[in-house]
RNA sequence: CGCGGGAUAGAGCAGUAGGUAGCUCGUCGGGCUCAUAACCCGAAGGUCACUGGUUCGAGUCCAGUUCCCGCUACCA
């Protein structure tokens, strides 16, 4: 346990365009609370903060899409997301919004010291430019010719077929992918941020600095950054949604999203600060204070070296401290979706699991990717809340309770001789604190929590050895030792669950009464909770979840899947009519896939050898991502022979396999269902 | 393609300075009965992804390979 500080904790500004789920929580949002109740339960002084971030071209495009203004849906999603984040108990000093009037003017002041300080430069270039949607084309806005490969849908910045990078000015054929027009070239001004300026800093303060108390997946990715050379980013866009650009002639200009988000940490520390009588600057601004941004992996980049470049570039800010970014959390295998509805959604968990915020948490924390992606099961949230809070936790609490009022109508009662194992377990109690605070100091939450269970079992252990319920008929005051020291237990869990079970330390404090004692003191205290005093009733910290109710969520997911296929369903319109003439160009003829190998070096590609009837020819097939090579070998297809062959990675195709796909994305072979058809007749 | 992270008992994860492989859950056996059939004790279960190297000794260091996830390309 160290001295008082000042702290600064961010956690990464949720984009509203959606609630939040159980990966934005399990990821950012509740090791940040952990960590920030741990730190004010120690006597420091934190500021915990965050904030939506409504800017940015996807909140414009949805408003589009809905027929409703970009406030209208940042305003609707603000409020959801706020609300969950009450409802779950993060305990955010602010949580405020990049629309604010606070972060406009913030943005805009940092903007023009950076402008002022020239530390930007300015660039005219040349964009592809929609017309009809009066708009600049970001790079996934323009579908082209690849002219690497030649593949016809490739995307503005890369092709996802040959994977080669380029810039959307070099597609052959660009489209845009709102109107289907064909874009011109339009000149704009751009300002830039030059990172590479900053890589001798950049080096120094990660590479050399932060090498050791870093986390290896955060150091790994800088590393990787800077080793690759950092080059001027666009900190503005055309655009206009967002904060305008604060220089003469930048109409219809805003800061691009990236540059203003991060800001908000500091617009929100000043709202707050004004909001409750303090200075904000030392908490941004003071060598002492230690800042740390909790965030996903997806974020690395911005928060280890964009924003502390920016930072650095205005001169008066210091640099956090720590970047504890988190992997991602899977859902029942597969990746959470907005989209495809593939997510638990707070404000739904909180209607099926009325008050129990802190299961969720508590599975969350166990079950943390704190170092890699991890997969979140409803069985897993089962086990952890009957196995572990209910089993462990509840059950030693509620012994406890139960015991004490049936000896001794809840008043607890006077201590006589410790034995050696008493003194033991008092000892082991006082050492807790140490032991949890050095995980969460390392922000192994996932860690922190299991010792924090393992003083629950030390409970449990401590009863069933010295066997009270035994005692209490050869020997009364030896019985009174025991429950006192079991009840010591009790007011430990009390205050150390604290920043994990905030909902549950609070109740478990309500049933004990007279229990309020700091972290430090639970260590420094020889008594948590005195002789005589009088406690509650008891009552359930947790119940178990039935098989039932676990059913209930997996079939929810279950028919998210459907919805998502239903929607997929959607069939796509006829396409141009021909002749029969052009019907009859084609040949399509039955064969069986003879051999199969994986192209190296592809992903999706596999090498086949089929028998057509009429030879037997080597067909390249982008299958490999739904087929392993020996999967289908002896599989009966149709191929559609006649196609002009084509190479695809140096190896010549010389034909077509005819496939089709499932809603879910994986691809079925169309083929005959008789297997007496044999190899090489027509399909007309 | 380039880059980053990961691969350790049936599952989820530790493994911090290279020195007999650990934790939780699950399984099996036993104990207890105060407690939400909860709790406590014990046991079984691992060629530490693969191949090679350095070393007296490698999960740990080096080289190469495979697979998963991600970033590059604003989903935490």
């Amino acid at each position: 346990m160290s001295q008082p500080q000042r702290y600064t904790i961010t956690a990464a500004l949720p984009y509203t365009n959606g609630p939040i789920h159980i990966g934005h929580l399990a990821g950012v949002y509740i090791p940040a609370d952990i960590y920030a109740r741990y730190l004010r339960l120690t006597g420091n002084d934190v500021a915990f903060i965050c904030g939506s971030d409504e800017h940015g071209v996807p909140i414009t495009i949805k408003a589009k899409k809905e027929g409703v203004s970009p406030q209208d849906i940042v305003d609707k999603y603000h409020a959801i997301i706020k609300q969950s984040f009450e409802d779950f108990g993060i305990t955010f000093d602010n949580y405020s919004r990049t629309s604010a009037k606070i972060h406009h003017e913030t943005a805009s002041e940092f903007f023009t010291t950076l402008h002022d300080k020239g530390e930007f430069i300015e660039e005219t270039s040349e964009q592809l430019y929609d017309a009809e949607a009066n708009q600049f084309l970001a790079d996934r806005f323009i579908v082209g010719t690849c002219p690497k490969c030649g593949y016809e849908e490739s995307y503005g910045d890369q092709c996802e077929n040959c994977g080669t990078s380029h810039n959307a000015t070099d597609l052959i054929n660009p489209k845009s992918a709102i109107t289907g027009n064909i874009p011109t070239l339009k000149q704009t001004k751009h300002w830039f941020l030059p990172l590479d300026k900053h890589e001798d800093f950049l080096k120094d303060w990660i590479l050399k600095g932060h090498k050791k108390d870093w986390k290896p997946n955060v150091y790994g990715q800088v590393k990787s950054w800077i080793d690759d050379g950092l080059r001027p980013r666009a900190v503005t866009r055309d655009l206009d949604w967002g904060i305008p650009v604060p220089v003469e002639g930048a109409d219809g200009k805003v800061l691009y999203v990236w540059f203003d988000a991060p800001i908000g940490y500091i617009s929100a520390t000043k709202e707050w600060a004004s909001r409750v009588g303090k200075d904000w600057e030392p908490y941004w601004k003071d060598e002492n204070t230690k800042l740390v941004h909790f965030i996903g992996k997806d974020n690395i980049v911005f928060h280890c070296i964009i924003f502390p470049a920016m930072l650095k570039a205005e001169g008066s800010y210091i640099l956090p401290d720590n970047v504890p970014a988190n992997e991602f959390l899977n859902l029942e295998g597969n990746k959470l979706s907005t989209s495809k509805n593939w997510a638990v959604w707070l404000p739904e968990y909180l209607e099926d699991f009325p008050n129990q915020q802190d299961v969720l948490r508590y599975a969350l924390t166990a079950n943390a990717p704190e170092s890699k992606d991890n997969d979140f099961t409803w069985k897993d949230f089962q086990a952890r809340n009957n196995n572990e809070l209910v089993a462990i936790f509840g059950n030693f609490i509620n012994r406890v309770v139960v015991l004490t009022n049936k000896y001794y109508d809840g008043t607890i009662p006077v201590p006589s001789e410790f034995s050696p194992i008493d003194e033991e377990t008092l000892a082991t109690i006082k050492a807790y604190p140490g032991v949890i605070s050095s995980s969460i100091e390392r922000y192994r939450f996932r860690e922190a929590g299991q010792e924090l269970m393992n003083l629950a079992r030390l409970g449990n252990k401590y009863l069933a050895d010295e066997e009270p319920w035994k005692m209490i008929k050869v020997d009364e005051t030896r019985t009174q030792t025991i429950m006192y020291v079991a009840l010591q237990i009790a007011a430990a869990l009390a205050t150390l669950s604290e920043p994990f079970l905030p909902f549950t330390s609070q109740k478990l404090k309500s049933i004990l009464g007279g229990s309020d004692n700091s972290w430090d003191e639970i260590s420094t205290k020889t008594v948590l909770i005195n002789a005589g005093h009088q406690i509650g009733k008891a009552e359930l910290l947790f119940s178990k979840i039935e098989d039932d109710t676990i059913q209930k969520q997996l079939d929810k997911l279950e028919a998210s899947k459907k919805a998502n296929e239903a929607a997929k369903k959607v069939v796509d319109p006829q396409k141009d009519e021909i002749t029969f003439d052009d019907f009859t160009k084609l040949d399509i003829r039955v064969g069986t896939i003879l051999e199969a190998e994986k192209m190296p070096k592809a992903k999706k590609l596999l090498v086949l050898k089929v028998d057509t009837g009429i030879d037997v020819r080597t067909i390249v097939s982008g299958i490999a991502e739904s087929f392993t090579a020996d999967e289908v070998i002896g599989k009966r297809v149709t191929v559609l022979v006649n196609l002009a062959p084509r190479a695809l990675r140096g190896v010549e195709s010389q034909g077509m396999i005819l496939m089709t796909e499932t809603p879910d994305g994986k691809l079925v072979f169309v083929n005959p269902d008789d297997d007496e058809i044999s190899n090489g007749l027509q399909i007309s």
